[in-house]
DNA sequence: TATGAATGAGGATTCATTCAT
DNA sequence: AATGAATGAATCCTCATTCAT
């Protein structure tokens, strides 16, 4: 507390839009663009409604921005797999796993989700956006992880179109969690659920003398 | 044309609410709950804003009913699924294919799952009686499956927690299909599609001498 | 207030948007469009803000629709101007006299001027169609009546340029009202002004021995 | 230019309030009363909202001191009267011209015009200034000389009301290039304006040999 | 059953004004 | 003197809902 007081005019300035990200994240993901009042935002950040408009034109303004700003960490992600090495096998596994923790279990790319999924018909630049930011690139990455295994004779013969399916488990264990929010569905083992994950990737469901 | 000339009043009355709940479905989707107006809905069925308030007490009243009326084919589903018979391999990729064709192809079922996913904090019985009636009966029902195959030796000794996993590739493509709304990602093809995860499930992605 | 009771709800739906129109015409002079309250104006019809929105979409619209609503009576004015007969000099006067009457006497066509006046920044289309029907037609009117005149020998030879200061008293007389609102300057007797009007206009200034 | 440079702050300072003013005209009469904001009249002085509150306590204050700013010149005109010579008729017209440059030529006594016709209602103290410093005393300044000219000989015997008749082609002027900005009416050519002002003032309409 | 005029609470946005720096 | 962040009352406009016909 007594800290606080040390803010400075300049520093509080720098801050409250930030405030504002975070109390409009919280607001959308809770109502929805439409059923989200500015109010609402304003008054989590304790402030009145005429201070978001100092930082943000329009709610439609504030809305974009508060995506962008929390889809950083998950740009932050797609550096990191640059820096990868190992077999492809373990780069791939590594992957997957970064995107497991990043998509799946960090709450607000979890919600970041949900808003792009809901409100997608109203944003579509961010909707393209997202696509040419993240989807794609990680698609393209997986893609290419693929050819090389299959180049060194880690993995067999198998069509491009699988990168998909190869992440799929990562994106439904997301949207099962944003259903049904940790009330029916129990918060998941990380560790139990990437070895089965990985081993079914791996090795598929069928008996080995089959 | 000359059969619906025959339409009788208490023919056409009996249709209103149908009418209005068609309509209902595609405002809730284009616009989602609190962005949808009641008086577009009746526009789009060609009637006033009062008549909508005839056959339904409240938007959200008229929201649930319209999220019921649509989840009925999917309950269907679940009872082709008991009638399959051969070999639990035979029966698992055949209710996956169901799945898909359920899930990811039908656009009905498609937008449900966007309605489920963005309006669910408002309507917590909705996503109860989905999970109830949906995920749980598939979840337990691969489960069921998978154990009979491990059983016959048609299937490796695997986690039951796989269940989710199996059917990632389903919900994901109805996911992506959903964000990406067929502009940035094309009309997947069916059998291609259902070939790679079948194959990629069955077999996995290791090359056969590792 | 027996007979106020016969009004029927097609009769009042009729009557509404005029209601609203006079209403707005007073809110409008009283305090201009910026300065207008839309709420203001459905107390003074004894209906709420809302109901002036079932018939007219904006306030901009509502000015609109007011300043056109309000600009008829003019309008036939100039049919009128169309059926006179006699010397030039007569008609000449008829006209001015019932310009006079319409402009500088009726409080509405004094106010729509102040509000042409005030507000045609921002409704240049309104500056456009008042050119157009009304000053440009009075002006040609004029213009053709001097002709007349002159060639008849009625009138001695005159620039065209003439009918403007030919109908300046009235403008003026106009704004002068408009500015000092009968409370600085009195309400003018329309026998002497046009008298004095016309004996200036037919026979100038200057002293006949001059 | 070089003269600018050495504009002391103690010069800065009392110049500010007189951009205030400036910039508060401009603004005023684009968007009337309500209609202007003030940070738009600070921005285009290059200041903060905050910097016009410290030389004006509100809004209207700032707008009576633009008024009373602006009305200056015209103040000044009244004096120039005073010291002319020559015959009524002579001066009458040397008046007449000095009120047509001030009145309808200046954009500045222009477009005060209309700010007084605009807003009026909601400024009386204004009005009633206006009526007495500059109506009043041109009013008083024609008759006297109209009636001087009557005395002289030079002018035939007619009533004193002709003077609002004698002005109102230079208000009349005034008002019609408010309405028409320079837009629809072409900039009148001040000559020949008033030669024909002058000779219908001083002749008539009519024929000689009538 | 259907209408649609009317409501009125609610929400987005604006802007004159204040005040600590 | 100047700033500009913050306020909050004001105002436009929306829309779910009602109800007399």
């Amino acid at each position: 507390m007594a800290a606080q007081k040390k803010i400075t005019r300049a520093e509080q300035k720098a801050l409250r839009p930030i405030q504002i990200l975070d109390a409009a994240f919280e607001e959308f993901v809770r109502c929805g663009f439409a059923g989200t009042r500015v109010e609402d935002i304003a008054d989590r950040v304790g402030v009145t409604k005429g201070t978001v408009y100092v930082y943000f034109e329009t709610k439609e303004k504030l809305f974009e921005a508060m995506i962008n700003h929390f889809s950083v960490p998950f740009q932050e992600l797609l550096g990191i797999t640059e820096g990868l090495s190992g077999s492809a096998i373990d780069r791939l596994l590594s992957i997957l796993g970064l995107l497991y923790e990043q998509i799946a279990e960090d709450r607000t790319t979890r919600e970041l989700t949900r808003l792009v999924i809901a409100e997608g018909h109203r944003f579509p630049d961010l909707i393209d956006r997202h696509h040419d930011q993240f989807i794609e690139p990680i698609i393209a990455k997986v893609d290419a992880l693929i050819l090389e295994g299959v180049a060194s004779g880690e993995f067999r013969e198998i069509p491009v179109e699988f990168s998909e399916i190869v992440v799929a488990p990562i994106l439904t264990t997301t949207v099962l969690r944003l259903i049904f929010d940790d009330r029916r569905v129990p918060t998941p083992n990380k560790e139990a659920f990437l070895q089965a994950y990985f081993d079914l990737l791996l090795n598929g469901l069928l008996a080995k003398s089959h």
